[in-house]
DNA sequence: CAACGGTTTTTAATAATTTAGGACAAATAC
DNA sequence: GTATTTGTCCTAAATTATTAAAAACCGTTG
């Protein structure tokens, strides 16, 4: 009924080793050195400490502590599965939301996800509040949290704010200098298009990856937390609808790489309102693809 | 150890004064409709109906539950101060933040601000992990939080963004049709910025009020909950800055009325190009004004 | 006297506990 | 017989309690 001792446990085992290396009777340094080569606290040292000494592996008395045997492997404490499920949790909690077609208003239950997701409710409660500022979930009155859902409205706004930011991102692109590391990756991207757009018929689903790098390409000259946040939900969520909606795939990721292909030519033009214009073009592609796979989700 | 039963309390107070409207003798309705008098559900009725039993006010078999004696004043329960806490937080926090300048990268400790704040660990933990989508705070690698603090870098991110907002939404103004109600609130707002600069010598510190309403009527054409979540910290933070920024206010605030209605000047012309270097002048004020106020603050 | 180890205090993460809300079935009144 | 009411039970969420970890403090020793 507390904070789980996962770190107890790899630093013990990360000391048996350390043991493993020194020679029989050898004398070990100090705490405080085992505390950094652990990447611990004293406090969680001297407790391994303690039952190095249960083990008898090691005799400790005051500053003096030596090996009296050298650890052998029924020493180790198990530790089950890695967690670091908070990096993931966002991720999956995005595709649960956006694959399995949740309907809007949906009152999400924290006790029922933390058992899904297998995170701690705790840090499912973080999460929430963290993507309330996306007005993708809101508390409720009483208590609880309820799915705002991932609405027509939600993908508009969303389509709305993208081309904002992108269209800011091309309009700074245009004009940065010609040593700017962006156009070396730009001309590599045009190539890249290119080589796909030879081999379509066959490997046409490569593409998301190609449109996830190109738009990350753009934006990386505005170099902006708030800008930069916002792109890494646009993008998740773009980037998982492309994962569903196959419906004229080959066709779509076609005339996408043309649209592509525009801005990149615009741009190394230095034409920012030829660029602007292209990527109007492109993001309308968008919008409008995201919104009829939308549609077509709620009907199906 | 368990949530707070203010609920319940309230709902038994309620309970005294139904009771106290019935004659003696009188039976009480069912558990829903007491449910819904109180607003509460079953649960809480029927926890206050027990308590109601004890103290003898009513006698309560099966679903025959009628008045023993009217209840007196002794019989309510205390219920100590409201809470509300939850809303005032996220101001009180930013307050302290910018108020009291703490230095960027501090330790936050969770416990303390639980303690100074008078909210529970946990609604603070929420809100931090709201805040840390807009990289004022940020996770520490083993837990715990820290202020990313509000930077010199912060506030320039912070105003290119609110550039690239305010410019789409004076963009999209321009071509607002003549019967939307923006146009009626920019000309009331012509009126109020031309009287106060008539009176500017003696009421110039009524010009924050003022400007955070003609930036929210700009953006009130924009309807999109992403924009007008970021406007939300915007506003914030550029109107705390006002509140401590002294230095030549007056003279500042009779230049920036200028600027507003340069911008106001342009649009009811409609002309999006002429309103855009207008804003974009107003704007390069504001932030070099946020910018001055901050250097200020490091040197005192 | 500087580094080390013992002790205490503080903090963050988690489990346990309690209240609230709701579902379902049995019972009662009309 | 039917519709409403109540008894019972279960789930979920909010909050406290508890524990692990970290850090601070202080005496001690080489």
């Amino acid at each position: 009924m507390a904070r789980n001792d996962i770190r107890y446990r790899q630093a013990h085992n990360r000391l048996l080793d350390a043991c493993a290396t020194l020679g029989p009777g050898a004398a070990l340094p100090s705490e405080q050195v085992l505390a950094e080569l652990a990447g611990v606290s004293r406090t969680v040292v001297r407790r391994c400490l303690t039952r190095l000494v249960d083990l008898g592996i090691i005799v400790w008395q005051g500053r003096d502590k030596h090996l009296m045997r050298l650890p052998d492997p029924g020493d180790r404490l198990a530790l089950d599965g890695g967690d670091n499920g908070r990096d993931q949790l966002e991720q999956r909690f995005l595709d649960w939301v956006l694959r399995f077609d949740v309907p809007a208003d949906t009152a999400l239950s924290v006790a029922e996800l933390s058992r899904n997701f297998g995170v701690a409710q705790h840090d499912l409660k973080e999460f929430l509040a963290g993507l309330s500022r996306f007005g993708l979930v809101a508390r409720r009155p009483r208590g609880g949290w309820m799915l705002r859902g991932f609405t027509k409205d939600f993908a508009i706004e969303l389509s709305d704010f993208r081309l904002v930011l992108e269209l800011d991102a091309i309009a700074k692109l245009a004009e940065a200098p010609v040593d700017h590391p962006v156009w070396q990756r730009l001309s590599a991207l045009r190539a890249a298009h290119l080589a796909l757009a030879e081999r379509i018929e066959t490997d046409f689903h490569e593409f998301p990856k190609l449109d996830e790098a190109f738009h990350e390409a753009l934006n990386s000259v505005v170099r902006n937390r708030f800008v930069a946040e916002s792109q890494k939900v646009i993008s998740l969520i773009f980037h998982y609808h492309y994962m569903w909606d196959k419906t004229e795939e080959k066709s779509r990721n076609r005339a996408a790489i043309q649209e592509h292909l525009a801005i990149i030519d615009a741009l190394e033009a230095r034409d920012a309102g030829r660029a602007a214009e292209a990527a109007r073009r492109h993001l309308r592609t968008s919008k409008s693809t995201l919104l009829s796979s939308l549609r077509h989700h709620d009907l199906g």
